[in-house]
RNA sequence: GGGCCGUUAGCUCAGCUAGGUAGAGCAGCGGACUUUUAAUCCGUUGGUCGUGAGUUCAAUUCUCGCACGGCCCA
């Protein structure tokens, strides 16, 4: 009988001790166990008790675990466990528990889930323990944990096996408690003001809303090529037109596009869209949602992010984008009138160009080099050129850009909001302009949509719209220098 | 895609510069120990040194390719 693919004289140990265990009559993995008391509640009702208090104290109550440490003293020991809120110290003394429960419990190993029955009491070094009355196995753990001393370092490790970089590193766990927490803020946000969390596709047949290379799939059944979403913008539109006014969508987006400490191929993404407002509204939307979220989870306007002071409070600097290249970036004039000297300049500072990339584009790869890293306060960056805003409505003023903004918190592009482009014979021109340039080769062009079109031609209320990438959100309020970090499963190669 | 760095016991790391087939700590195993907490004390097991070639009498060590990962650049 093949036992497990590989094995280890430190798992044959364990193997053998699962043996004596099943020999003994006791089951390695019984269903269920009925848990009285949580670790940190256990902590919360008698962290601040005394020894007396403790004693008088005498009722008993079980708890269940991971076995996280054990220091042994022939008949007797002390062992940590762990559970989701905790870890605490139980006492396993021979004369307190039965002959075939201590040859159970000597049969352990780190690792092991127990279930403990006993009361609470005080050591010697005023500890709060449980000293068994009752100690029975769990699940039986057949592998080593890392060291409880260095835990997992190995980041490869750590982003494969996940399990293990939670089971021992807890600043890990709160990570991604914190991580959870921050979306429920979010969330909690957007009920409130009456918003509706929706669900649109993920497989797409045209995929719109991001200028982003698509993942392709298949549909065996349809005989279909559809896409995995870069945004779910054009969809959540479609719902504007049909009449639901403030909606919004937290979920993964996926571009198929290189990977850095900024980009997963998987992402997640809020979206949301609201009739009646324009993108001002939306700056003042979004400085009350980080305000509602930095608040809740930090108690404070102010975080630290890789040694950088972020204050919240707003309001926040709003910067047009050729106002933060001259100011900020130091690019001249003429830089930014003129394609051809943009071009030049772009070469001097050594950043690579398509020959297809329009005048914007060429601006956005200056202001991402040049600007971007400086933003560290939130900043809104409006004006961006018509020609990159595919989808945002024109200026009444200026109809070569667009009523459009982009976020930065600590040196990072965080949200992208515009008043949306609702006039159908306009969008049909822009959709033609974008295949124009995927003909010339930019593959991050978006597609033409025609039953997005036909959606707006019914007409599209004025609405604004906005997408925070969240695991950025995510990355700031963890002071996370890696995306990686606050994905619980990044992205990999198969080994 | 390019540059630099890394991959040695279950985990955390030495060893490699100046080639002679491996060490430590923790974990494990055996023993002592009924208030320890990185428990302590005595003894002890465990490795195809990421992978494939090359150079050499001899390669964990030098050279090259490949795989995986990290950082930076594109």
């Amino acid at each position: 009988m093949i036992i497990m693919a590989k094995t280890s004289p430190v798992i044959e140990d364990r193997i053998n001790k699962s043996q004596k265990l099943k020999n003994m009559g006791i089951s390695l993995y019984p269903a269920g166990f009925q848990t009285g008391i949580m670790v940190s509640d256990a902590v919360a009702r008698f962290g601040q008790m005394d020894s007396e208090a403790l004693e008088n104290e005498s009722k008993v109550f079980s708890m269940a675990g991971r076995i996280m440490a054990r220091r042994d003293f022939g008949k007797a020991s002390f062992i940590h466990i762990k559970d989701t809120t905790g870890r605490i110290q139980a006492y396993i003394r021979k004369d307190k528990i039965s002959d075939e429960e201590f040859e159970t419990f000597k049969l352990m190993d780190i690792g092991d889930f127990v279930g403990i029955t006993g009361s609470f009491f005080r050591t010697r070094t005023g500890e709060l323990t449980i000293l068994a009355k009752d100690i029975s196995l769990l699940s039986k753990s057949l592998r080593p944990l890392p060291e409880k001393w260095h835990g997992l370092t190995d980041v490869e490790s750590r982003y494969r096996q996940r399990y293990l970089d939670l089971i021992v590193n807890d600043s890990v766990k709160e990570l991604f408690v914190m991580r959870s927490r921050i979306i429920q803020a979010i969330r909690h946000f957007f009920i409130k003001k009456d918003f509706l969390e929706v669900e649109t596709p993920m497989m797409q047949p045209i995929p719109g809303g991001a200028t982003a290379r698509p993942f392709k799939t298949f549909h065996n059944a349809l005989g279909m090529e559809l896409y995995l979403r870069v945004a779910p913008e054009l969809y959540l539109k479609r719902l504007v037109v049909g009449g639901l006014e403030k909606v919004f969508e937290i979920n993964r987006n996926f571009r198929n596009e290189g990977i850095s400490v900024k980009h997963n191929p998987e992402f997640t993404m809020l979206e949301f869209y609201m009739t009646y407002a324009t993108y001002k509204d939306l700056m003042g939307l979004t400085e009350a949602l980080f305000n509602h979220v930095v608040t809740k989870i930090f108690g404070s306007n102010v975080i630290k992010y890789q040694g950088e002071t972020i204050d919240f409070t707003p309001p926040w600097p709003r910067i047009s984008l050729f106002d933060a290249l001259r100011d900020i970036g130091g690019v001249k004039d003429d830089v930014l009138n003129n394609r051809e000297y943009a071009a030049g300049f772009a070469n001097e500072c050594q950043i690579s160009l398509s020959d297809a990339d329009v005048h914007g584009q060429i601006l956005m790869k200056l202001f991402d080099h040049l600007v971007e890293p400086k933003l560290i306060r939130p900043t809104f960056i409006t004006g961006y050129p018509t020609e990159i805003s595919p989808l945002s409505r024109r200026n009444d003023e200026n109809p070569e850009i667009t009523d459009r903004f982009e976020l930065f918190i600590g040196g990072k592009e965080i949200a992208n909001a515009f008043t949306e482009l609702n006039d159908p014979v306009d969008q049909r021109q822009r959709f033609e302009d974008q295949s124009a340039l995927r003909k010339a080769g930019d593959e991050e062009a978006q597609f033409m949509d025609e039953d997005y079109l036909t959606a707006m031609e019914y007409g599209m209320p004025p609405t604004a719209g906005e997408g925070i990438g969240i695991d950025r959100v995510i990355m700031l309020m963890t002071d996370s220098a890696s995306i990686r970090d606050v994905i619980l499963f990044p992205i990999m190669r198969s080994r």
